[in-house]
DNA sequence: AACGATAACGGTAGCGCTCACGGGAGCGGT
DNA sequence: ACCGCTCCCGTGAGCGCTACCGTTATCGTT
């Protein structure tokens, strides 16, 4: 803040042209001719100059801001869909203001806040998937804010919606399983409040219908939330109710993880005893043991996607909010293995 | 955007006051008459109206806006921090803007442009600690631009730096094992380039030598990085030299867990026949198989502190740049047994 | 009674930029 | 010669707010 810094009217003067005339080369406007163009990008790169974003911000209405809210941080798939995020934001000469929410449920002051205060363009929802975070969403878009979500898939097109297919996920995972001859294949889900928890529930029940197996309630068995623990208890009580069963769907790795963790201690092998096929492809799957064969998500595009969508909606007022689908790969690795 | 919003002059007109007496409100100046700061502040709230924090910048120089620079996204330190971060800036209502490096070594012109286009008022770096970081930092502070880090932690008050006391905990983690009657003990650290590693792998020495145990230069492994893998492979290697040893330190949790999985696939038992203290403390360290004994950090309080102190140093210019530093804890769970 | 001090407020300029104008120069067409 | 057009550029206003300086009313002091 101490330093001066170099604005437009130093860039006209010494160009020898009005403040406006370097305003229309800033934002390429075309009436300006090709040599004063070039003259004025010489000085400005000379004097090391930069548009000051909140002046112009006042004047233009535009921020070039975007806000980022993301309901829990410490997580794999979050962290990598920020990161596209960021890098196609700043393709764009975009910023991401962070308003995460920590955790909580969906706290409105904060974005209203970067809304109101700071004008932010739009919205980057990164793993809002719970219902009432549906419902919340939809409370925004009435107040007119542009909105790009991941974690839902909608018929509708009320906002932008970047998502991977989880249905065609879980049906891939299943079906790769029943191929190699199991029939009695377990699952354990995410919280149920995610939409991505039955859409892959969903893909399950499919792979099992087309193969002609009859899905057995007691083989499902829903973890309480994403983490290591949710897979290893899942699978304590999968035990207990002594149903038959070769191999397990897990959806994500690591309850993948937690889940191998509690068949070992139950002496059960993985994959000689039990075939485990895991969700995500965390950098952890590769070297687990057994490395884990799971379903691989493009988790940097998406977030990349998400970013352009966002932008092109601000920026072209015309366009319809967007709803893209990314496909999943199934990365077969050690921990499944025929019947 | 659509939606118009409310301006300081229409909350003037509404309460019969002038614009300047409404900003005097704003901003909390004592030469307003109580009760006309009651009737502003009742204006204000019934129109719901906010600041338009981009025009006030442009008037009074002040962005209220911090830059958030993050080497490495997907770690769980980072996340835990920045969530602190975030919670202490909205305490003060301060945003974040991210300027993440995606992992590539620092680059300049995305903070920059930051810098000189929104002008943020001091930067935050999480877990930038390479010594190349510290130079780049060295450079940004003689532009003027307030700096506070994590990650270093030095004598000279460069600028300001929030650190967790690794050395005491590289200490703790060591003698913790010793008290446990081991006196082979290995160490896998991380990277070697990073501070952190450095002071935990001193603590360790300094703790060898109290208990005057010649350090043995074969049982030291160095991690390629701070994943599962390198505290796999880790392992490996230090089988292979066939030195004896009863007990290891890893330098991170993840690291820990790839070098119980090596032990077990080599048929060692955890504790019994290695014992394990890792570092950290991240959540799937309770959950592990065993549960993991380890060095917990208080990284939110980390990341509160960080931008506490950044704060103080962007409203107080006569404050010099702090360092803080934070204590560990050793956490006791069952990947540790007496020899 | 005249003075300064203080409290409480208003007016004006300007932050750095863009937008909506306008206007001159140069050209071809009639 | 005149009109009309395009190309290029400048002028003035104003975005919403704060900084600075003034102004009025009230009160205490000598």
């Amino acid at each position: 803040m101490t330093n001066q810094h170099v604005t437009i009217k130093q860039v006209a003067e010494s160009a020898g042209v009005s403040i406006q005339t370097v305003s229309r080369v800033l934002n390429n406007r075309p009436d300006v001719s090709p040599e004063t163009r070039q003259r004025v990008h010489q000085i400005i790169s000379d004097l090391g100059y930069h548009p000051f974003a909140i002046a112009r911000g006042l004047a233009s209405k535009r921020t070039y801001t975007l806000g980022l809210v993301a309901s829990d941080f410490s997580d794999y798939w979050f962290s990598q869909v920020v990161t596209g995020a960021e890098i196609e934001a700043h393709e764009h000469s975009y910023f991401f203001m962070l308003a995460s929410t920590g955790g909580d449920p969906l706290e409105e002051p904060k974005f209203l806040r970067l809304l109101k205060q700071h004008h932010v363009e739009g919205f980057l929802f990164v793993r809002a998937s719970r219902p009432d975070d549906l419902e919340h969403l939809r409370n925004l878009q009435q107040s007119g804010i542009l909105i790009v979500t991941t974690g839902f898939y909608l018929p509708l097109a009320e906002f932008g919606v970047v998502e991977v297919d989880n249905l065609a996920g879980g049906r891939r995972a299943t079906q790769y399983l029943i191929e190699l001859g199991h029939s009695q294949i377990a699952m354990i889900t995410g919280p149920t409040d995610w939409k991505s928890v039955s859409d892959r529930t969903q893909g399950y029940l499919q792979a099992l219908g087309s193969a002609k197996i009859t899905p057995n309630p007691d083989l499902i068995v829903h973890g309480e939330n994403w983490l290591h623990r949710s897979g290893y208890e899942a699978v304590k009580e999968l035990l207990k109710k002594k149903q038959a069963f070769t191999a397990l769907f897990a959806q994500n790795d690591r309850i993948a993880r937690g889940a191998i963790n509690a068949f070992k201690e139950a002496g059960l092998r993985v994959p000689q005893d039990v075939s485990v096929v895991g969700y995500d492809d965390i950098p952890e799957a590769e070297f687990s043991d057994p490395p884990l064969t799971t379903i691989r998500q493009p988790m940097q595009e998406v977030g990349k996607a998400a970013t352009r969508l966002l932008i092109k909606m601000i920026e072209d007022p015309t366009s319809t909010p967007q709803q893209i689908l990314f496909d999943t790969q199934l990365v077969i690795r050690s921990s499944c293995i025929h019947r």
